[in-house]
RNA sequence: GAGCCCGUAGCUCAGUUGGUUAGAGCGCUUCAUUGACAUUGAAGAGGUCAGAGGUUCGAGUCCUCUCGGGCUCACCA
């Protein structure tokens, strides 16, 4: 007899290891063939892909609701008979792996600058390894019905030897260039990021106006004035007119220089005084500026370098970081009387690093490019053609914004932690090469790579090499193979994105036999709104691009979990819902149905202890409704086969409530299939019919059937106690069906 | 500046082809309780569905505008 309360650490992990005895998230075993078999099903397909979590990051609340939501749909297409598979993975998650590990070498006196690539990389590596089983076992915890036997890493060889297949096809198919523009570059990681990783943050500033020969300018960076090539004014502007084209001498800090003046229309007039200082190589509005004025300007001057300190270039500047160079120029310009004005507190948005918060410098830094307007156009295409569906709240409308403006998509990064760019550089070709590498006696060596080779073999840079930084121009050659002992390999590695964008088939592509044509395109991508344009979109891209097939059916956005005031979880505020904690202290049922009732797709969500606690009163109830349908059944087992006055009314309404719940489900409304589920449950199957069934007015064996579809309809929500209830009822011998997890849907 | 989302009970939120008397959880009031469950049951209070206008036999739901809140992107050097 089941106790009188349900206590969910007893069951949970008990009930895992059953369905895992019986292979139960493997469409392969033969409980499901047989389930499959049975409910005539067996072409249906259905797939999910499990958005890869950090491999060595312990889950947040919104690595449950992921679980939750995709385990409540991948355990209704299995109940229901489809050919069903959840393929679960792991991300090592390039900069957010590297930034974290670094963090761990500064505490023990180190920095990655003391490692050649290589050893760094298995570093990281074996770092990664000691912590990925916290993730998979965090994620077993939450009753992912994932098929673990198909697991699959971002690193795992297959899965890297496809990404690079794909890098080469784009070559051949002249989607991948290389070329030198300006990058948001993060001076603290040390790497470029793409747009899309660069957060903006309001910051009151200073605004200095400065002299420039016959103007005065107004500029919020003075420091980077070395830099300049040349002035630009408004072609209407008439204070001006005299000026175009002319050349002005200009009084600066290292002597006097001349600086020609441009007409181009992004002058803003009304701005300071409508005169702009062009210094190409450190603000992208001059870049693209200069861009339209080559033949008129002199080359760009480089005056920031990558570790944020001023060049040579900068005279006597030279080597002051940014911040402290500013000061400095500021001053010695007021002391030469060439500062006119200072506006305090000016306020514009700075660029700063999403993973660090510290300035971008948009820098100079040849990278790889890859062309989007064909691989966005065909996303449209397949949008326009109803291929894809998106669930969430408006979110199509952002994803088709996206696809229609997305600018070519630097995939370069200056890590290690990653997959290494498949590009070779033949030695003798590129003697220009910057070089910089760690040496015998561990000494850290910089230099050209012509001249590194008059003292230092080739093997030994090889060996200790850190990083290259070929010319503009530079000849490469795209090889998936080690072209041979003349080449150097690029020290970049791609950005996580380029990998994480062919999950939907690379994991299929490189599992069990025949995967991929069974699996793709896979049914529905579940994730969070967020990363919608870092992953959807170029999963999308990356999907049509290689299989001709959108990677998914389906997009499903779940929102973020807030806390009870609506506000966003963080550590500052102390607010934030560890899962692991919700799930010890009330069952993960109960943590699950908390986050799943009520939500709907694309919108937040606030939970606090009192959904928790609603969840597991739900997961209680349910426990002891079982226990009273079945100490009933056992008493009366005379009066089975007795009609009663109100039989009929309930088998419909039982039958009204399988239907809608299917129907709910099937069209994605998770939320208010729990919501209902939980009211027709309460409210009408144990406040109504199990008092009328003391009444004598249902059937005792009909509320035992009722019970049976309850647990069925609840169990993708409630897998534990729902399965821990069954197991109950297959000892006593009163249901055939050997597991819950892979028993027949209701109809 | 552009786009998107939201505004429903004291609080947090559901309400998807427009259709009886608008729902849930928590909170509140009163009562009940040895055939399961106090992690319970019954009854109840509490809503001009932000506001205005429109379409319609009918609007929380569709359209327009206004106000309020949030998010994202782009930014003026």
């Amino acid at each position: 007899m089941l106790d009188t309360q349900y206590q969910a650490k007893n069951h949970e992990s008990q009930i895992y290891k059953l369905w895992l005895e019986h292979d139960c998230f493997n469409p392969d075993s033969q409980i499901n063939q047989e389930l499959r078999k049975n409910l005539k099903n067996e072409e249906e397909s259905f797939s999910v892909i499990m958005p890869p979590p950090n491999a060595n990051d312990p889950l947040h609340v919104g690595h449950a609701m992921f679980v939750s939501i995709e385990d409540i749909m991948v355990r209704f297409a299995r109940m229901q008979g489809k050919d069903t598979v959840w393929i679960p993975g792991t991300d090592h998650a390039g900069i957010e792996t590297q930034f974290v590990f670094e963090k761990k070498l500064k505490k023990d006196g180190q920095s990655r600058f003391n490692f050649d690539r290589d050893t760094l990389f298995k570093m990281i590596w074996d770092y990664v390894g000691e912590n990925s089983a916290i993730a998979v076992d965090q994620i077993k915890k939450l009753g992912a019905s994932a098929d673990w036997g198909r697991y699959k890493f971002t690193l795992d060889q297959d899965i890297v030897k496809t990404v690079l297949e794909t890098f080469v096809k784009m070559n051949e198919d002249g989607l991948v260039y290389r070329t030198n523009r300006l990058v948001n570059f993060c001076p603290k990681c040390g790497t470029a990021f793409s747009n899309l990783e660069v957060d903006h943050k309001e910051q009151s500033t200073s605004l200095y106006y400065i002299k420039y020969g016959p103007f005065v300018l107004a500029t919020t960076r003075p420091e980077t004035k070395f830099g300049d090539t040349g002035l630009a004014v408004n072609p209407n502007d008439k204070r001006y007119q005299q000026y175009i084209g002319q050349e002005v001498e200009v009084d600066g800090l290292n002597g006097k220089f001349k600086l020609k003046v441009i007409a181009d229309d992004f002058v803003d007039m009304e701005f300071g005084t409508g005169v702009v200082k062009i210094t190409p190589y450190h603000d992208f509005n001059d870049f693209a500026a200069w861009q339209r004025h080559k033949n008129e300007l002199p080359e760009p001057i480089q005056i920031v370098d990558f570790e944020g300190r001023l060049t040579e270039a900068a005279g006597k500047y030279a080597h002051l970081k940014v911040a402290v160079a500013r000061e400095q120029v500021a001053k010695d310009l007021e002391e030469k009387g060439l500062l006119v004005k200072v506006e305090k507190n000016y306020h514009n948005n700075l660029s700063v690093c999403y993973r660090c918060g510290n300035p971008i410098e948009p820098l100079p830094l040849p990278q790889f490019y890859i062309k989007v307007k064909g691989l966005t156009e065909a996303v449209v295409k397949k949008l326009d053609q109803g291929e894809i569906k998106v669930f969430g709240a408006g979110h199509d409308k952002i994803l088709r914004h996206w696809l229609e403006t997305l600018e070519d998509w630097n995939i370069s990064r200056q890590i290690v932690w990653g997959i290494r760019l498949p590009i070779w550089y033949e030695i003798d070709q590129n003697q220009n090469a910057m070089i910089t590498f760690v040496d015998e006696q561990k000494q850290r060596i910089s230099g050209k790579l012509g001249d590194l080779l008059k003292k230092h073999s080739i093997k030994s840079i090889k060996n200790g090499l850190q990083n290259i930084s070929a010319e503009i121009g530079a000849k490469y050659l795209v090889s998936q193979e080690n072209p041979g002992e003349k080449y150097l390999q690029e020290t970049d590695t791609f950005d996580t994105w380029f990998s994480s964008s062919q999950w939907p088939f690379v994991t299929l592509i490189n599992n069990k036999p025949g995967d991929f044509d069974r699996f793709y395109p896979t049914t529905t991508m579940e994730t969070a709104y967020d990363i919608l344009m870092f992953w959807v979109m170029r999963m999308l891209m990356m999907g049509i691009y290689k299989t001709g097939k959108t990677p998914f059916k389906n997009v499903y956005l779940h929102g973020l979990i807030r806390d009870s005031k609506g506000q966003k979880m963080s550590k500052s505020k102390g607010n934030v819902v560890n899962p692991m904690d919700i799930s010890e202290k009330y069952g993960t049922d109960a943590l699950r149905m908390a986050l799943v009732i009520r939500s709907s797709a694309g919108l937040d969500k606030s939970v606090s202890d009192g959904d928790f606690k609603a969840a597991r009163n739900l997961s209680n109830k349910l426990w002891n409704a079982s226990r009273f349908i079945l100490i009933t059944k056992a008493e009366k087992k005379e009066e089975q086969a007795k009609n009663c006055q109100n039989d009929e009314l309930f088998s419909k309404k039982l039958q009204e409530i399988a239907k809608e719940i299917t129907k709910n489900l099937n069209a994605l409304q998770i939320g208010v299939a729990a919501d209902t589920l939980y009211n027709e449950f309460w409210h009408w199957f144990c406040d109504q019919c199990i008092e009328e069934s003391k009444k004598g007015l249902i059937n005792q064996e009909l509320m035992f059937n009722g019970l049976q579809v309850f647990l069925k309809l609840l169990h993708p929500f409630m897998p534990f106690v729902t399965e821990a209830i069954w197991q109950e009822l297959v000892k006593e011998k009163i249901v055939d069906e050997k597991v819950l997890a892979s028993s027949a849907w209701p109809k």
